[in-house]
RNA sequence: CGCGGGGUAGAGCAGUCCGGUAGCUUGCCAGGCUCAUAACCUGGAGGUCGUGAGGUUCAAAUCCCACCCCCGCAA
């Protein structure tokens, strides 16, 4: 099939990689270099650079709401659109150009957990199971039709960036099977609809207050971005990896109870972080971080400088 | 030219301002002791101090120059 894909962040890549194989990719379109990286300098998304790599026409527009836009893309003539994180709405003329329409990869098993962040909401929520839904898209926020769906385990291991991949290679396979195979479309279920908001910045600074277990979740779910971190001393540290453990304990929330960095968190709960790191500083496992001085036994994580 | 921190023993760091024997903690090896709450004692191995037959100097981890690499913020 002559395919126009549209994605942006390196999640979508296994995709394009993926649908190249059998299909014809005629055209990509991906969001416009951004300002990133230290040396702030324009950066052409990670679709974008495998698009170039692969010999395909990149468009990037900054919105698909004018007419000119979308009569470009209507021009390209596609059997199908597949869309996957691609990070612009698109308008219904664009939905109906393509003869099959627009086909999207969305990582989660809907209805559960629409919108912009499922894999870090799934995780941080505590979920034993995320997955991938293709979908028939219509007007609505991951609205559309399911046509396929299959599951991946969530475990005390699963981090939001090992979710993110394994869900990437899955949707890649996946995709490819639903333009095979057209399968029904089946319309969403009602119940147990929940929506995955963008996560803000201010959720990173983790609230010792919470339980041992509401924290490892968010830990794991925000790792390796955009990371949670707490104040030691002033000074800024990200809490990269940690699991709730079965202690307890009378300290105030956010106390260093021993060298292996157990620490109170709310109702007593204890957490054990397992990766971290300073700012400025190489991200190190409990046991190389404490061969420093740094942290002392007894004094505490703050959730101000 | 967005702002900033860093590269010294396997690991984590001090030393750099103010040049003068390469230090600390831990790990590792050997021996001792016989021990809970990071066990302890003694001994030992282990380093081109990111790179440059660079510059300055009697002397450079330290001062100057160029380059490479890692990371925090911000996006």
């Amino acid at each position: 099939m002559r395919i126009i894909f549209m994605g942006t962040p390196d999640f979508a890549v296994p995709v394009l990689e993926s649908l190249i194989t059998k299909h014809t990719v005629i055209a990509v379109y991906t969001q416009p270099p951004r300002p990133a990286g230290k040396g702030y300098h324009l950066t052409p998304s990670p679709v974008h650079q495998k698009a170039e790599s692969l010999g395909i026409p990149v468009y990037t527009p900054k919105s698909l709401k004018n007419e000119e836009e979308q009569k470009k893309f209507a021009a390209l003539n596609a059997d199908a659109a597949v869309v996957c994180a691609y990070g612009l709405i698109l308008p219904p003329a664009v939905l109906n150009a393509p003869q099959k329409g627009c086909i999207n990869i969305h990582a989660s098993l809907l209805p559960r957990w629409r919108g912009a962040a499922p894999v870090q909401r799934a995780v941080e929520a505590g979920d034993s199971e995320s997955g991938v839904t293709i979908m028939q898209m219509d007007i609505g926020l991951d609205t559309g039709d399911m046509l396929l769906k299959k599951s991946c385990p969530i475990t005390p291991e699963t981090t939001g960036e090992s979710l993110h991949d394994a869900l990437s290679v899955l949707g890649a396979e996946l995709i490819l099977k639903a333009l095979e195979e057209n399968p029904q479309p089946q319309p969403q279920p009602a119940q147990g609809v929940t929506y995955a908001e963008k996560i803000q910045k201010d959720e990173s600074l983790l609230d010792w207050n919470c339980s041992a277990d509401q924290l490892a979740h968010k830990i794991m779910a925000f790792y390796s971005y955009p990371a949670t971190f707490s104040f030691y001393h002033g000074e800024r540290v990200k809490i990269l990896k940690a699991h709730a453990t079965p202690l307890s304990t009378d300290q105030a929330p956010g106390t260093i109870l021993d060298s292996n960095l157990h620490i109170a968190c709310g109702n007593g709960t204890v957490l054990q972080i397992d990766f971290l790191q300073r700012a400025g500083k190489k991200a190190l496992s409990t046991a190389d971080f404490m061969q420093s001085a740094f942290l002392k036994i007894g004094e505490k994580f703050c959730a101000t400088n």
